[in-house]
DNA sequence: TGTGAATTTAATGTCAGACATTTAAAGTCC
DNA sequence: GGACTTTAAATGTCTGACATTAAATTCACA
């Protein structure tokens, strides 16, 4: 079927493109299984160690799937939305904690991007959409609640708005920039009058979203990052240790 | 250092979840490297193809390099942002083809993406920017051009005006998004006047960045929507045997 | 004849040991 | 002291085997 020249490096490496090749040139299709492991090794010429790390990179990348058993094998896999979803937030948590991207540069991107489907979610938010939002602002609301807590519950608000676009590219897309960027919002400590004024934000935004004021939902975010960008600056003044969003530790240094 | 419980299946997969979650979480950091092969399969106690199986799957997301000789080994990779770009044009050509995503859906996420950042390029955009606009217009505009050439360069014009916002994160999300959908912009085949409209429209969204107007650019990126729009659903009139935008083969059947 | 349990079978998952290859560092000779 | 050789440590690969899983088949029994 496919063949690759014994020359260079990395064998496995070389396999794993040309299947990956296969799947993305139509060659192989969803739900197909691909030939048995020891099948495979006969064609490429290799071992079966071999094509297994093959497949196992393939794999990570929820290309394939693997089932045991006598029909098992190894089957072009459908990237499902949640899949593509889970894999761009561990890129791109890992893009932005390692590259040191400053709390600035994450939030103008985070915000640039919802923005974009601010007018097609006035438009198009349901009934359900609304009332996710008031209930995640009742949420934020509440006295007692954690910083993770008020973070998540901020997630699940402009997650609604972003859903609320009846888009499902543009929240595939911009959920995940917005779920990426959480551990760098979760640097600041949110005092009671902060989240005041966070939750007040909210409410104009799901009141533009109400009206179906497309302007409106635009212009409170441009409301809710200046906001943002304010207090990450204080927070960031007050203890100027740490370059300016420079993520070191998420976990926070070995356990045991 | 970590553990598994060797209960329930895929040794390989959950030595690489705890590698992976030990480098996530901090614990390993950039360019430190990893035990040998040997090592970590006497502290996970399982056979030396079970952990190459596990590093291979963290190679396949760019998590690690290896690297050969004496003082070689496995080490934890910076992820740059080339290799998060590849990887996210990668997951996200896969995800459109394979999920039977509507022309439409794609081209309204990808328009309302460029939106997102129109403002800002309008604003920071450099000369050298520009420049790369206007040549892009250029070549468009020349009559013998492919229709793939023609959309490489409408690619690459979109591309210098999303870098003209000068965030590397922005420039990351949208453009693995533009060049993603790219795959269903090539079912379109562009008459000489289509081709004219649309370079007319890309030389109305250089002068608005030219004179530094994010609400022209704005403007003209949604008319550039419309006009796509329109001629994708004439296309898809002319030919309607395919429900709109079904990426069916991509590379067109098996070969050989 | 039909149904349920036992067997077969084909595949992945895992292991052990070995050899090949690469690369840097240590050692040696002039 | 510099150029060359040797050594060692690591990944890359192979062979062959066994374990495990789950579907298909067979077969006994009602």
């Amino acid at each position: 079927m496919k063949i690759d020249p014994s020359n260079p490096a990395d064998l496995s490496a070389q396999i794993a493109t040309a299947i990956r090749d296969a799947i993305v040139g139509g060659r192989l299709i969803v739900d197909q299984r691909l030939p048995s492991e020891a099948e495979l090794a006969e064609q490429f010429e290799v071992s079966r160690p071999t094509v297994r790390e093959a497949l196992k990179r393939l794999a990570a990348q929820s290309l394939i799937r693997t089932q045991r058993g006598a029909t098992g094998g190894a089957f072009v896999n459908r990237l499902s939305f949640p899949d593509a979803y889970d894999q761009q937030i561990t890129t791109s948590t890992l893009l932005l904690s390692m590259n040191a991207v400053s709390f600035e540069t994450a939030c103008e991107a985070r915000y640039a991007l919802e923005r974009a489907c601010a007018p097609l979610s006035a438009e198009r938010r349901t009934a359900d959409h609304l009332a996710t939002m008031r209930a995640e602002i009742h949420r934020q609301a509440q006295p007692g609640l954690t910083d993770e807590a008020f973070c998540a519950s901020d997630v699940a608000f402009h997650r609604a708005l972003v859903d609320g676009a009846a888009n499902p590219v543009l929240s595939y897309q911009l959920a995940g920039a917005v779920e990426a960027m959480q551990p760098l919002m979760n640097m600041i400590t949110f005092t009671a009058r902060d989240r005041a004024r966070i939750v007040a934000l909210h409410e104009d935004i799901a009141n533009a979203a109400e009206e179906r004021d497309g302007m409106a939902v635009t212009a409170g975010l441009s409301a809710l990052e200046a906001e943002t960008q304010e207090l990450a600056q204080s927070v960031f003044a007050a203890r100027p240790a740490r370059s300016t969003g420079k993520n070191e530790a998420s976990g926070l240094g070995p356990e045991k």
